[in-house]
DNA sequence: CGAAATATTGACTGTTTGATAAAACTCTAT
DNA sequence: ATAGAGTTTTATCAAACAGTCAATATTTCG
């Protein structure tokens, strides 16, 4: 029996499958119960696994976590990354708050699973957020800087600015079913997605102060 | 022996003080740690007693969980409730804004308990959002409604609106390790309130879009 | 095929957890 | 001071929990 998980690359078949399965039933357990509300019992089950049969690809609860979470954190990077410093300004700001939209909608367990984490206090990864987080935000950061002394949109804390966009977008994820409980059903999930989407673009180009400049096609005010 | 709890109202001293300190320290655990992930071991050991003590004053932990979410959310609602239909639009959003953002600062475990119980699905208080937040919302959707159509905000879907002070307000209290991982140490608690607040005011205000018209006094384009 | 490598299971261990019972102690009002 | 209500503790329980182990079954590949 050669050891598994951390061996140089080798993966059978079966044992990507069952990783896979696993990996997608931790990530409905712990996103909704947390790294301590969750238990091995329960995600082998939703896995359709014995315990000691996940066990045997995951020695330790905490390996299926951090597993989990280092893929998560480099998904949940990529738009930040993705927003070009060349780009026109306000159509890039529009796009990545866009793509963080999309992947609220898309992703809403990784969504919650990250905020599971930072609500405990990020124990587990508050390192990766230091050396990985951290750098990328001040690099964006500058960039937001450099548009804003190019007059290109308004100055302000550049840092609080992505705070808003982060939080604004994920809230639809984090906090679906209050969502739900004050839309209602009236619209379906890509109804309040593309609702929001038309809010959010109105709130970070124009804000609520009306004024003469031309405005976007003005909006429904909702049922 | 009389029945505590549900009884009437006579309550002892001793019994007042000690609900007082296990419902603080029912606060810490559970914000952190979600219902499942809480234990009542920790929550004794907080509270400075044992276990048995604690069960005598709530036999269950879900009743424990349920004292702390009943009166966290008559307080979590008191702003959107002085929002004034009468007042003048743009200063009422303005300070509402502005109470939510000190809600984050001054009550932070309770954002985030009441964060974790969202998170989870809300299972415990569904109908308590269904019967108290929505018609609220609803009440305040109308308000915000009347502003738009008399040209005095933008018009733009309400309870999106909402949604957006709720998450931008509170992700200064959930996120907090985040936030201060990205910010640094530089500015303590009460710089990043200011910051914060500032933002806000800015973004809600005017949004990104750079204009003619006049703007707040320029602010720093942070360290 | 058949043997080695891999995968799965049932039975089990020690610990933690939520909860209870009853005895012992403390406070308060008369 | 003392009776009785109110409070605290010791001892205990069954269930849930993370994790182990040896035995069995299955797949892989020469």
């Amino acid at each position: 029996m050669k050891a598994r998980a951390t061996e140089t690359q080798r993966k059978t078949r079966i044992q990507m499958e069952n990783e896979e399965r696993i990996l997608d039933a931790a990530l409905e357990e712990f996103s909704v119960h947390g790294f301590r509300g969750a238990t091995i019992d329960r995600i082998a089950e939703h896995a359709g696994m014995s315990k000691p049969n996940l066990l045997y690809y995951f020695r330790r609860k905490q390996d299926i976590y951090e597993s989990l979470i280092a893929r998560l954190l480099v998904k949940w990077l990529e738009p930040l990354q993705e927003l070009d410093a060349v780009g026109d300004p306000l159509p890039e700001l529009q796009s990545y708050i866009r793509r963080k939209l999309e992947m609220a909608r898309d992703f809403p367990r990784e969504s919650r699973l990250f905020a599971n984490e930072i609500l405990q206090g990020a124990p587990r990864i508050k390192r990766l957020l230091e050396s990985e987080l951290k750098p990328l935000v001040d690099e964006k950061a500058e960039v937001l800087k450099g548009w804003m002394k190019a007059g290109k949109i308004n100055p302000v804390d550049p840092r609080h600015l992505i705070f808003s966009i982060w939080s604004t977008t994920q809230h639809y994820a984090d906090f679906d079913v209050q969502v739900q409980v004050i839309l209602g059903p009236d619209r379906g999930a890509a109804g309040r997605f593309e609702d929001a989407a038309r809010y959010l673009e109105t709130l970070f180009l124009e804000g609520l102060r009306p004024n003469e400049k031309a405005v976007a096609a003005p909006q429904p005010l909702d049922g």
